[in-house]
DNA sequence: AAACATTGTTTCATATAGTGAAACCATGAG
DNA sequence: CTCATGGTTTCACTATATGAAACAATGTTT
């Protein structure tokens, strides 16, 4: 079925992973097509403003911006959401990251940077491992059981950092400690001197099986601060949840 | 040149104008298509994450999120400025909005709402005629003259309130006097009750027409007011461009 | 400045891959 | 139970995307 939509999609895709490194040429060496086929899907899809064009190397285009601001998802979930983790964001004074499962890793939705925060690098469409984020350990707490275990069967572990969960078994005990708590915690298990702190969030009505988190640097983020973030969230959860009801 | 591809692209775009209205039939109809083309089409789009299918209807998809997510523009530009329009949207507790031209139309890139602002609909990723807004006629304010006349010349003027410009001349007319003070104003001519102003905001390096603006209903904006906010805006224009500079 | 390398672009013959009419299901309405 | 509607599958066909090769436009090396 439609081939052609799925190679150019692949190009599409390719450039996402590296804007502005790939060249004509590049693009035929690594997806290993035809010349010609690129170079007139290129074309076609840099008229169609999917991708862009600077000197030969290619960048996604502004029509992705304008469909993609208007998904469902973001046009009926995210921008519910964002002004309640802006207040959250600005009572604690620390940075709120808001992620959802896609294809068996967290996708990341939304993000309020506080203004204190020295910057760490999760951006807007972002998709990171489940294993290694709080925000993904939160997520894997709520969902089906057997789907659950389906997704961590198809996970390889890989260690980031010398915290970083590297075998089911663990992350299964972690998961099912999450489950009474309700919230769960990456202490530097995927980014040195990062730590984050989430609350799963389930909006049973628009099928949603996601989390949201506050993190920064593990030096402010001691046991106490934690206890009390971490009530903070479930506040917040609460709101959310309350606002996206039907 | 690839013609299945933008194929594929006119459903899409269809979706885009109309979420969750269309079922392949519709489709079928509306775009005068194959049954079976359009099938095998909304198919892979489907498998693309590009569509999502519900109910046989069928909505934008979470793959369009992710990429529109990661565009330059959104990346490297709106992003640094949102925490600027965000200051400015605290200090006057209006709602602002920011845009660029694309396609002879406004483009709207991104939004702080106001929590008192009673909520007028534009959506990021939304376009609008360039001529009966505010940040439309503050972009045309900064076009090359010959670009400027170019786009008027093929602009069809349609009258949405009574005030709406609805000739070439006046706007020019109006263009001059905005290049003349800096700021442009949307006195109704778009919506009734809602009033809008705007400045224009051109980064070099980035090649980036656009426009800046607060709006809210007409109550609220005498001319006093208006003053005060264009002062305002042209105060946080700066420390945009400061910002932008390289 | 000439020869070479590299990369983007065009041509054209070929067959693959998308196309579309028609038949087929599944569902819901009358 | 019949009909109507809308989604799905089949299959023969040819239009359409494909890819090798030639070509043009660069910039680089000698």
């Amino acid at each position: 079925m439609s081939n052609t939509i799925k190679k150019a999609f692949e190009i599409v895709k390719l450039i996402e992973k590296n804007q502005g490194k790939y060249t004509l040429t590049d693009i035929v060496k690594i997806l290993g097509i035809n010349k010609t086929t690129a170079f007139r899907n290129l074309k076609t899809l840099e008229e169609l403003n999917i991708l862009e064009r600077i000197n030969n190397l290619y960048y996604l285009g502004i029509s992705l911006f304008e469909m993609g601001s208007k998904v469902y998802l973001k046009q009926i979930i995210i921008e519910k959401i964002h002004p309640i983790l802006r207040e959250l964001s600005e009572e604690v004074n620390e940075t709120v990251n808001l992620a959802k499962i896609h294809n068996g890793m967290v996708l990341y939705l939304d993000k309020i940077e506080s203004k204190r925060s020295l910057q760490i690098q999760s951006s807007i469409g972002d998709t990171l491992p489940l294993y290694c984020t709080s925000l993904g350990k939160s997520i894997l707490s709520i969902l089906p059981e057997n789907e659950m275990r389906e997704i961590i069967k198809n996970i390889s572990f890989e260690k980031t950092t010398h915290k970083t969960i590297s075998n089911p078994k663990k992350l299964i005990e972690q998961i099912n400690e999450i489950k009474l708590k309700g919230h769960s915690i990456d202490d530097e298990e995927f980014e040195e001197g990062l730590i984050c702190i989430s609350v799963p969030l389930y909006l049973k009505h628009h099928n949603f099986y996601g989390s949201f988190s506050l993190s920064g640097p593990s030096i402010r983020f001691d046991q106490a601060t934690l206890l009390k973030l971490s009530k903070k969230l479930k506040k917040y959860k609460d709101i959310i949840i309350e606002k996206l009801k039907h």
